[in-house]
DNA sequence: ATGTCC
């Protein structure tokens, strides 16, 4: 025996050198030449099933890799050209945010795609991009705050009957904000997503589990918030008569928990696909029918329901606080990706900082801290894959605000609008947002407003420098 | 977005 036969089965690299190995083991046992041909033809076969075998276990180990390998690579290169794409209120986008979006669409994976009106540059895909593929999920086009949400609670009280001290008060006992931060174990109170089975069925999942527990029902930092407002309704809808009400609205993630999913399945696709360069790295994807695949897909499932259960507690404890039950609530996830029929396949839709719009699903799209909110109802336009922005867009990002806009004038700004603010930075003054009417008005064809939140008192994190 | 490297 010696290489040539071996090539001639049709191994390549390393494994030559591995199947050599074992052929010569075997002719030392005495077994015949083609009967260890034939062995190796049915390890190169079926390598699961030479997996713990003494001679062809090295061999069937490295095809098994080889194999993936190849699977995650298949169709690897670039378009040429991206695929055509819908843009929403293009004189709002910066160009890099459509280059990262040009990008996204030259994948191989890549089948559709739109940019929404608040679009501007993340990693990989660019915040407000949507982005169909197939058979394949891109960590970094769901983001790091996986499961990234809004909730709206519309209360029982008359607007004005809380005062802004009262609120005040309620905001600061009641929230919690800022990264590693958790309740006191005094405090503390779970929740039926931590129950779940899920965390038992990973290792990560297993691994994170206490974390995501300490930080159950707190907010985040950056754009993250906990605010009181009045929600207004010019005509019945939600099961509310028309009317101001008093009403919460919270903007919060999978804290520590999302995030260090992200890194840990980011990790593993760039590593699948070390080929991928410049722009497109940070878009390496992993085959929705691997193992990782299948991994990140229930991880990232278990980050927005974990998301979701933050607002969940945030909007019990302060409702009952107050002694109420909400006459209506609504909430959304903005960073996720779905199974979705799109012209009569099923793609994977990702979302990052898009808001799901299918024909009369709820939403809500925050201004800024001191603009109004909006609660949308989808119209389910194809081409923008049912979706929605996700808020207004940042106009500066954090950097050039903090050198750019005057405390001074974010004060004044607050002042204008009666907003009381409790933590907040310059990196999240209004004035780094695009305006949340432009941003609207440019996207009239994906939905219709149904109502509109003003905030008035409002907690976030302490950003690099206090307002 | 995140105790900014499992």
């Amino acid at each position: 025996m010696n290489g040539k036969h071996v090539t001639k089965l049709g191994f390549e690299k390393q494994a030559v050198g591995l199947a050599l190995s074992a052929a010569h083991d075997r002719e030392a046992r005495g077994v015949s030449r083609s009967a260890i041909l034939q062995e190796l033809r049915d390890v190169q076969a079926d390598p699961d099933a030479y997996l713990h075998d003494a001679t062809y276990a090295p061999l069937a180990s490295h095809l098994r890799a080889q194999a993936r390998e190849a699977h995650a690579r298949r169709g690897t290169a670039l378009r040429t050209e991206p695929l055509p794409y819908d843009v929403w209120g293009a004189h709002l986008i910066d160009t890099a945010a459509r280059m990262q979006m040009d990008t996204a669409m030259r994948l191989p994976i890549s089948r559709a795609g739109a940019l929404m009106p608040d679009a501007h540059v993340g990693y990989g895909l660019p915040i407000g991009g949507v982005l169909a593929t197939e058979d394949a999920v891109i960590p970094y086009g769901v983001g790091v705050d996986i499961g990234c949400s809004m909730m709206l609670s519309v209360l029982p009280i008359q607007h004005g009957a809380v005062k802004t001290d009262e609120a005040v008060s309620l905001l600061k006992r009641h929230t919690r904000f800022g990264a590693g931060v958790g309740f006191e174990r005094k405090a503390w109170r779970g929740h039926p997503v931590l129950d779940e089975r899920t965390w038992q069925e990973q290792g990560l999942l297993r691994h994170l589990h206490g974390k995501a527990s300490d930080q159950i029902g707190t907010s985040g930092s950056g754009n993250h918030f906990v605010e009181f407002g009045t929600f207004t309704l010019d005509q019945a809808d939600l099961g509310l008569e028309p009317g101001t009400y008093l009403a919460v609205l919270s903007h919060s993630g999978s804290r520590g928990f999302g995030a260090q999913v992200a890194g840990h399945y980011t990790r593993v696709a760039e590593q699948l696909h070390r080929h991928l360069e410049g722009p497109a790295k940070k878009l390496a994807w992993l085959p929705l029918d691997s193992d990782d695949g299948q991994g990140y897909w229930q991880a990232m499932n278990l980050a927005g329901r974990y998301a979701l259960a933050n607002h969940d507690l945030i909007h019990a404890r302060l409702s009952e606080a107050l002694g109420v039950k909400p006459l209506a609530q609504i909430s959304n996830s903005h960073n996720l990706a779905w199974k979705q029929h799109v012209n009569g396949q099923e793609l994977i839709v990702h979302r990052k900082g898009a808001t799901p719009a299918a024909a009369g699903q709820l939403g809500l799209i925050p201004g800024s801290m001191a603009d109004p909110g909006f609660v949308v109802r989808g119209k389910g336009h194809a081409a923008a894959l049912e979706s929605a922005s996700h808020g207004a867009g940042r106009q500066l990002g954090r950097k050039a605000a903090q050198a750019q806009v005057p405390k001074r004038d974010v004060q004044a700004y607050l002042q204008d609008r009666g907003v009381t603010l409790i933590g907040g930075g310059i990196d999240e003054a209004p004035q780094a947002y695009k305006r949340i009417e432009d941003v609207i008005r440019e996207q009239r064809d994906l939905v219709d407003v149904v109502g509109r939140f003003d905030p008035k008192v409002v907690r976030m994190d302490t950003g690099n420098e206090d307002i």
